[in-house]
Order: structure tokens, then C-alpha cells, then sequence
DNA sequence: TTGTACGCGTTATCAA
DNA sequence: TTGATAACGCGTACAA
């Protein structure tokens, strides 16, 4: 808890003046002498800079913010992690704003920015970009990067999933498995994932040449409890189908409870496609079989594209689109064993039936 | 990206001085119509004060950091919710530290904490603070919390589980069913959470009279392949054994995909009990009864002593120690609906049984 | 090569 | 009540 020396204790130690001293210190041209002398000062005083000036005066924290929605959602963990892992390697540390999926509280954060503790953010909402943001986003002081959609032509660096080719992938698995009634489970139709998923489900249907039955589909939340919900109402409307599509991870684990319940057989009766691939597909019993959105590879590839542009600000924005790939196992026939990603392979087959790329 | 406006230049647009702005916007004491002239400035300009200015004025950044091992570890999901919930509340922002378990990074990280841009730092270093550590903690220039085991006498602000009785409380459940041969996986010996384990097994096995078997008990780490290996290694060595205690959440989800593999029934043949109550548990088939060691209360509870060491910094150290629990699920024989928490209740027990309370 | 002096944007002290 | 001014710690023109 001392008060810590300064470049001018050292300065004075030394017996130059604090231009040498910073001068060595940032490692430009000085006589040899000098350097000694500074150093050996520094390192008597035990020196260390203060990075608050120095951030006043440079105009750069090294910090980087990360707004996302809730932490307990397991899809932000992945992100997290190779977020961090990227900024740090750049030499910069990582702040975490947990929103709890407010929206108003996600432009609170985007508010802050304008205080200059960070040199730039990345956000995820939930929600997607909504008219409130835009205008946030967009008047900024720093760099933003929006990992989820934004409406068309924001211009702002923005990493998106594709869960239209994500469900295509699922839908034409379940179908290559023999499956015809192929219930969805999804979460709310405002959000962006849910109407997204939707849509992406009516045209799976249409390109497998299967009819639309409203009956099995039901709406509910993106939870293990309302997915729960969810599927008992369905089960109960269309006792007869054979496959679910869910709109998360979460909701198929609660679907996965009311089957077991039900003592419906998991894959046999009815086969189970949940979305995220979190940790939880691969620990859940039978495990599940999953779209994975690439969260991981979102995350690395936001934290690049806001590395990108803290160099050259003059860059035009940019999107980046990340694959989905479909990890299979026990929930539509696939062994914990056998358990294999289908990405690439998959992706083509699915974009084939699908008549092209149009993510 | 505009170059932001600054008190001065609201002073000169409100025809005042800066010190006059400066108390305008601190809510000093002022007249009526300076206020109002001010503010007008300010709204017009839509001024937003530089925190890093402030900060080297104050030497507050309003912000802490939060050093963890490992982002992926599920156990620290609960304490960064928990965590970043408490310095929300009181006006802080979350930094985030993944140091991947390497000691020596995480003394980096507490050097780094001398440039000053936290206030003050929350670490909870995987294998406990070791000889490497404590230096470096106990001369940081700001805060500390250590979450887990210090050194004995170490002065410091520190929050602890209690494995110990945690274990016991386990052992205890297991030991009520009628199970008799009761296996330990564990993780390293090393490591402070594998030491404090391995004790505590012996000594409930001493408490419940039964004998100690060292073919009962294998080695592996926190992971679940390791923990499977490690199961499938024991259940060879000790066919006949009816329980397993299990030295993590993820350990015991190894064991059951083993004890599935092998055809054992869980829990008719072998009850199985995981340690850390993270969210895996509950979703794991059979759903695990799992020791709760308070994550989420352990991040609350060092955001608190945190909080209250930056209001008062001669506060003496403290001490906090979190009670365990016990969740009660379907691999020890409680059902998912009736799955409960024994905590004071259980503790009581158990204690008893241990003759005392020493955690 | 080294030193002087100023600016980064605030807050706080002291006169006026 | 208000204004001039000095820090806070650092980097860097500019002058020596």
C-alpha cells in the first residue's frame, strides 16, 4: 500500500529528468549510460507505470468490453473464453457487462462507452440489434462489434450464425433418418433466433416436399422449463410425431424430461435436435444431438474483427459469417461413441436440397 | 468519433470557468442559474466525463478484476454471475482474468494489479494459494480476496468451502442407504480441493466405521475423461464396490458414462455422488446428487468483503466460510422431482457424527 | 543526447 | 458563489 514511486522518483534517484527517463523507459534511442542508470533506479524503487496516466494521455485503455446477455447462459461461456483468449494475446484485458438480456441496459452500456474505459466493445443481445441500439451503436466513440443480426446494411462490424442452415442441416438429418413428422419446439417469435427459426423450418419443410401442420408447432421460451412446457402441450396436440426440432439446447433437454416421463423411447419413438451444442448435449442422457452455431468460432472472430479495427479505424465494416455444423449423437441414433460432427459434408448436401448459399 | 467534448468546453460555451463545471456536475453547491447554464452547455454538447481522467485524479477506477483458472469450469460460471451482480449494484465493472491454472500467470496477474487500473482483485487460483503467491498477494497495492485455501495465518481476506464436511455430509448420505464399499475418485493430490478430499474420505470412513481400502481409491484430475478412465481403472481393481464418491461434478459424469457402459445401475448397483452442484448435474441422466460447496455464495461473499475493504481499508482481515450442502437427485436415489437440498439439517448430522465443528 | 515545459481531463484548494 | 491554479503521472515537441 506504499505510495508508489513515479518516473519522477526515479528521475530524481537517478539524477536526470523525467524526459530521459521515459524515454528509456518506452525503449528509445539513449546513451548507454543513461539507460543504466534509469533502470537500475526503476528496478531499486520497484517501479511500475501507472497505466491510468498513461491512458490519459495515449488515449488507450488496452481495455475491451464484452456485453452479453445473461452469463448463466451456457452458449456465452464458449465465447467468453476465446474472447479472452484472443485479447489477451493482443495485450488487452477484458471487461464483462452482464445485461440480463435488458435492452435498456444494453444501451446503459453502450452509453458508457462514451466515458473512454474501453477501446472498443463487443456485444451479443439476445434480442438482436433493435431500433433502440442502432442509434447507440452507430454514434459510439469506440469500435463495436455486434455478434447476433443487425438489421440490414447497419454499418458496423457484425459476426452472425446462420440457424436457417443450422435447422436445414437438422431438418435434413431427421429426414435422412426416416422421420415425416417432425414437430419444432421454438422460443419466442420476437426474438431474432426464434423467428429466424421459424422461418428456416417452414422452408426446410417446403424443400423436403413435407406439409406445414401448425399443430406441431409450439412456442414457448428459450428455458428447460418452459421447453418442457412446451413439448407436453405438443405431445398432447400430436401424439403421433416422430422427431422434434428445438429452437435450443435447453428446450430439448426439457423436452428430453417429458419423453423419458412419457416413457416415450429417445431415438426410437421420437428423435431429438436441440440447437448450440453446449456442454450440456454432450453430458445430457441420451445425449442430444446438436447444431452447433460455431459460438466459440463467434466470439474468436468478433474479438479479431475489433482487433482489426483499433489498427485502422478506416477499415469498411465488415461481416463474417460463421457455418453451422450438425454434432450427432444418442438423441437421433448416433453413439456417445460414434459421435461425429458433420459440417462441411453436411452443409452441402443441406445447401444442395437447400437451391444455394443465401444466409 | 467525434473528439468529445471536455469541461473546458463547456466552460467557454457556458461563459464560466472549469471549476464551476466541475462542481455543476459533482452537485456542489451552486447557484440556481450557473446550475442551469451548465447543464444546458452540457446537454447541448452532450458532454460525457472521461473516467480515466477522473481516475487519475481520484486513483479510483471503479473497476475490479476477478482472476479465475478457468472460464470453462462450470463452477466459475456461478461465482462471475454472482460476482459481477454484487459490483454492479455498487457502481463497479467486472474484469475478467483467465489464467489457465498456470500459477505463474496468476502471479502475473497480481503484479499487473500494480498499474493501478483496478481497484481491486478477487482470485480464486485453482490449486490454492501457494508459496509463489503469497508474496505477491499480500504486497499488492489494492485489495485482495483470495477465493479458497490460504496458508494458515495468511493476512488476508479469504472465503472458503468446506469440502471437508462437504465430504462427509456425502458419505454420511451414502453410508444411510446401506452402501458399505464406498469408492473414492479423486482428483490430484496435489492440488489443494484433492488433498482436503482425500482426508476427509479417510476421515468419514473412520467416523462411520468402516475400514479405510486404498484399492477404493484412484487418482485421475477434474476432467471427465480423466474421471472415467479413473472409474473404469477402479471398478477393475474393485468389482464389488456399491457407491463412489466423487471428487467433482465432472469426475462423476465420467463414472456414469462408465458405470452405463459397463451395464451397472445407477443407483441400485453403484449410488453415485458428484461434488460442486454445477449446472450439469441436474441435467446429467441419472441427475446427480452433488455436494454443494456455495460457488455462488462464495463469489456474492467475496464481492462483499471486497466492497467493504475499498470503503474501509483497515478493516482486519476476514475469514468467510461457506457451508456445504447436499442436492439429493436420482443417482443416490431421490427422484427429479423430489430432488432436495439438505443443508443445516444434513450438516447437523453430520457434524455430530464428526464430533465437532472444524472446518 | 538531455532537459524544459506543456497537455491529456479531472478534482480540489485557496483567494477573491 | 466563483475563478485561477495546482496537482494526478505520463509522453513528447522543442530547445539547449
Amino acid at each position: 500500500m506504499t505510495e508508489g514511486p513515479t518516473i519522477t522518483t526515479i528521475a530524481q534517484r537517478a539524477g536526470l529528468s523525467i524526459a530521459s527517463v521515459s524515454r528509456v523507459l518506452n525503449g528509445l534511442p539513449t546513451r548507454e549510460d543513461t539507460v543504466r542508470r534509469v533502470m537500475r533506479a526503476a528496478d531499486e524503487l520497484g517501479y511500475v507505470p501507472n497505466s491510468v496516466a498513461r491512458s490519459l494521455r495515449n488515449r488507450r485503455t488496452h481495455q475491451i468490453a464484452f456485453a452479453l446477455s445473461d452469463i448463466g447462459n451456457p452458449v456465452y461461456v464458449a465465447m467468453v473464453r476465446e474472447i479472452q483468449a484472443v485479447l489477451k494475446a493482443a495485450g488487452y484485458r477484458l471487461l464483462l457487462h452482464s445485461t440480463e438480456g435488458d435492452p435498456e441496459d444494453e444501451v446503459c452500456v453502450l452509453r458508457g462507452l462514451r466515458e473512454r474505459y474501453v477501446d472498443g466493445l463487443i456485444i451479443s443481445p439476445l434480442r438482436g440489434v433493435g431500433a433502440e441500439h442502432i442509434e447507440a451503436v452507430t454514434t459510439a466513440r469506440v469500435p463495436v462489434v455486434v455478434v447476433g443480426p443487425v438489421p440490414e446494411g447497419t454499418p458496423v462490424d457484425n459476426v452472425r450464425g446462420d440457424s436457417r442452415t443450422g435447422v436445414l442441416l437438422a431438418m435434413n438429418h431427421l429426414h435422412g433418418l426416416g422421420r415425416r413428422r417432425i414437430g419444432l419446439l421454438n422460443g419466442p417469435l420476437g426474438t431474432a433466433p426464434g423467428a429466424a427459426r421459424a422461418a428456416a423450418y417452414r422452408e426446410a419443410l417446403e424443400l423436403l416436399g413435407l406439409p406445414y401442420d401448425e399443430n406441431l408447432v409450439e412456442v414457448g421460451d428459450f428455458t428447460r422449463d418452459r421447453g418442457a412446457r412446451a413439448a407436453r402441450a405438443l405431445l398432447a396436440r400430436a401424439p403421433g410425431l416422430d422427431a422434434l426440432m428445438c429452437a435450443s439446447d435447453l428446450i430439448a433437454l426439457g423436452a428430453l424430461d417429458v419423453l423419458r416421463e412419457q416413457g416415450r423411447d429417445v431415438p426410437r419413438d421420437v428423435a431429438v435436435v436441440g440447437m448450440d451444442d453446449t456442454d450440456l448435449a454432450s453430458v445430457a442422457w441420451p445425449s442430444l444431438t446438436s447444431v452447433s452455431l460455431g459460438w466459440a468460432e463467434r466470439g474468436r472472430a468478433a474479438a479479431r474483427l475489433l482487433l482489426d479495427r483499433l489498427r485502422d479505424g478506416s477499415l469498411p465494416p465488415r461481416v463474417v459469417t460463421v457455418e453451422p455444423g450438425l454434432m450427432v449423437r444418442c438423441s437421433t441414433g448416433g453413439g456417445p461413441a460414434t459421435a461425429f460432427a458433420t459440417r462441411a459434408r453436411a452443409r452441402v448436401r443441406a445447401l444442395a436440397l437447400a437451391g444455394g448459399d443465401r444466409p
